[in-house]
DNA sequence: TCCTGGCACTCCATGGTCCTCAGTGCTAAT
DNA sequence: ATTAGCACTGAGGACCATGGAGTGCCAGGA
């Protein structure tokens, strides 16, 4: 059983061992902590930790390194988050303040957070599915083509160039773009397919072709894409890093979007931050990474999430706390715009 | 003076230290190329185009490496650009096939170009310098605010939200979007400015203070942040390098896009291939890099530029023929739309 | 005059040996 | 239960010898 002591010598084994990145020894946790007790106790307790699997010697007549479990246990029960300080906290406010649309916000935030960090930073676009439409518009391009430009509550926009429709009026344009706003405005986006459905049906026939083209874009554009968009920064952490995967399947997971997405879904509990250690993670090449995430968003509605990823043998409370900090104040940002 | 055979000899070397990445000595020169001399004369031959500066030695009793100096001299006058396989040929096409819109282009020329390359690839945005205004869009959201949205026969869209106007009415916006259309619609970006000049004295006083606000913000987002959108992909090749440099700077310098802007801006000749080789750039961590660009657009109109970085040891005339063939590609693909 | 074979030389890379030392596990004493 | 003491282990660094790739130079040959 783990009693109190042999949790503060984890604490303490962890905590070494992020800072100086070696193999932490019973006589050297002795000298820097103040355990009150000897070496050769430490060493017992060692043997416990060892055999519950929470450290590991990379060889005999090394110190210890703590276990993906280790580290699990050391982020539920043996760390808490840090605040960060009040320099972090103007950088955060310095940094954000200025940008002017929704590009420039994800752009800043995805750097700053990789700064705060020292590690690669994620962060996805504010999700389509639970925003919803506050305007659709329908411009006509030349006599063939329209483009439709969808904007949402959150400030994202998409928009989709609409070919070959054949010859269309401007008139008929302006209807359908009329008759859209006044079924879909103010919905959100998951009843957007319900509220467009019998809409063919109530334009003349002659403009029923190029109507279900435009919906068709629509809901494709809509739902189809929904959480394609995630930005990234500060890749070059990571070479400050020695893996024991490659860096470049590291490099290589994190250039696949998917990844990225699945690697921020599957958190469970919103609104909360998540920590994934090590082979937690689904990717091969992620394997001798950690991942911290959280959900961003106005009010209680979550919205999408930001990330960092970066080795095992992370900061944890001081990267969580700048992931929760930035998260919240992301929050705001959208929540003022 | 440098007669026929030392150039063969650089040449040789060169693709001989690109393919094994070792320092290449006259016996295996001899052995591999036939160049009809002895290893002997290969090394006299050596000595003295190292002692003109485009080969050196690691250390005595090594063999030879090309230096940035050999390196330029190769591209220039040693090698021609290499035509793609037809394999490379079928997958440039499936790849760029079925994209549809310019960020979708964009994203998979880039990921292309990488996979073709096995380097990292830039890819920058149609500039909207060159480009002219097909149609400005003012749509009102709420009372207060408008999103202005312009569209580029280039297919680029910039949007942008404009604030503070006060009350604004529905017909003012018509009106206005109708002026705008009218005095700018199919000119060039950079006439512009001086076309809407006297737009302000045209409107009704009481709308004066809201047309003048969205005239600055179009101002603003065609001018001032026209090249700015860079993307780029295959830093995970990296990883297989050993630079000089530390790659912690290579991917620093590859995370500013300013540097890349410039990376990419500093072509000559436009519609040429444009090759900096090692400290000819300009950038301190990318002084172990080589940077191939060109120039991509419609008909003979220049749009902006794709760019290959990667070691200087690299494959030139294989790069050379990929980068090409991709700007001509998407030439193809944009003229298309 | 240019090329080539021969030769002595240089220096890196490889691998073996030895040694140090941090850190361990175990045991006996407190 | 804790601790001091001690023998043991294995990684890593220093040192050295060796092999070999590659060189520069020179003298002889086309």
């Amino acid at each position: 059983m783990l009693d109190e002591r042999k949790l503060a010598v984890l604490r303490a084994v962890v905590e070494d061992f992020v800072n100086t990145n070696e193999p932490v020894g019973s006589k050297a946790l002795a000298d820097r902590h103040r355990l009150g007790v000897s070496p050769a106790t430490i060493r017992n307790d060692m043997v416990a930790l060892e055999e519950d699997g929470y450290i590991t010697q990379p060889h005999t007549s090394a110190g210890r390194v703590p276990t993906d479990k280790g580290y699990r246990l050391f982020v539920d029960r043996l760390s808490s988050v840090k605040p960060l300080s009040s320099a972090e906290r103007r950088a955060i406010e310095s940094f954000l303040t200025g940008a002017v649309d929704l590009d420039e916000i994800v752009a800043r935030t995805v750097r700053l957070l990789s700064q705060l960090t020292r590690q690669v930073a994620i962060v996805q676009y504010p999700s389509l599915t639970r925003s919803s439409v506050q305007h659709v518009e329908l411009i006509p391009l030349g006599a063939q083509r329209v483009m439709m430009v969808v904007i949402t509550n959150t400030g994202r926009v998409e928009q989709r160039v609409i070919d070959g429709l054949g010859e269309t009026k401007e008139t008929a344009v302006n209807d359908l773009r009329g008759m859209l706003n006044r079924a879909i405005s103010g919905l959100h986006l998951g009843e957007v397919p319900g509220a467009v459905e019998d809409l063919p049906s109530q334009v003349p026939p002659e403009q029923r072709q190029m109507a279900v083209s435009v919906l068709s874009v629509l809901l494709e554009s809509l739902v189809e894409r929904r959480e394609e968009k995630i930005v990234l920064a500060g890749t070059a952490n990571l070479a400050a890093v020695d893996f024991t995967a490659s860096l470049r399947d590291v490099l290589e997971a994190l250039e696949e979007n998917m990844v990225l997405i699945r690697l921020l879904g599957e958190a469970k509990d919103p609104s909360m931050l998540t920590v994934r250690i090590g082979a937690e993670n689904f990717h091969e090449g992620l394997r001798s990474t950690s991942v911290v995430s959280a959900d961003y968003g106005v009010g209680n509605q979550s919205l999408a999430k930001i990330g960092v990823v970066g080795p095992t043998r992370m900061d944890y409370p001081g990267t969580m706390g700048a992931v929760r900090a930035v998260a919240r104040y992301i929050g705001q940002i959208l929540a003022g715009q």
